[in-house]
DNA sequence: ATAAAACCGGACTAATATAGTCGTATTTAA
DNA sequence: TTAAATACGACTATATTAGTCCGGTTTTAT
């Protein structure tokens, strides 16, 4: 029901891995060999990470990746928003339109809501660096 | 990425419905009619909730659903695991003999379990009667 | 120039998980 | 004995996630 996706677990390992390297560069190809995950699955979600500054590239023969910001300043938040769409632990039931088809008698979303938001105030008080 | 299922969210609102009749029995059909759900698809959760003695159950022409204990004493974890078949968020690289794929240097498991040990922590402690 | 890397987007397939259906047996009040 | 209910397993359908493939462009050390 409730689980992480194997791209945020690839986006851990991949940070870490590019933490421990410091300055050098590391290449898509170096963790998906060293761990098994798929090449161009790898390079889009390293694209990503890239996009919201968390790393930073450079193109060309010897280019790679590096770290672009400090893994304790980044949420564990950030990165689940990056990787995944949408964070959404409750869907309410309701037709295209929006609108609840419990009508009045809804009390459930609201509720459901309230955890939701618990789970995501921990996702933000855990920092990267808590994971590597 | 994380969210509750429709099994969990129907199974709340039979419960709330369940506990405002009283004493009164509750077939299926008139929660899967009153809130538009998939009647065998409900009934099947609702036999669940009565193998774990959420719910007491009498069959026949008269039969029906009535709370077995008292929601205030039922956390929602418990609801949680019946339902869903496991509530791991995490599950880490191995293979079919459980070992782990990324060898000695997999550390990304265990801080993961630490995520879910919190939420689960969540669960635990919101009782089924906070969303009734 | 060439090779190897990031970068880009989209369409596609495969695998898995969730949602929902169907058939049939069992129980029981009337 | 019949109708209406729970009980239960096998099945199908849909949605989500994971992964692949294509067809490139851009960058840069050698």
């Amino acid at each position: 029901m409730v689980k992480f996706s194997k791209k945020l677990e690839y986006a851990l390992i991949s940070l870490r891995h590019i933490s421990n390297a410091g300055d050098e560069v590391t290449r898509v190809r170096d963790i998906s060999e060293k761990y098994s995950i798929p090449h161009d699955l790898l390079a889009k979600i390293l694209q990503k990470l890239k996009k919201e500054n968390i790393l930073a590239s450079s193109q060309g023969i010897n280019g790679g990746y590096t770290l672009s910001r400090k893994l304790d300043e980044i949420p564990l938040s950030e990165l689940v928003s990056v990787i995944e769409n949408g964070t959404s632990i409750v869907e309410c039931m309701h037709d295209e339109d929006n609108n609840c088809l419990i009508n009045d008698s809804c009390t459930i979303k609201d509720p459901l809501s309230k955890i939701q938001n618990e789970f995501e105030n921990i996702l933000k008080t855990k920092m990267i660096s808590d994971f590597v």
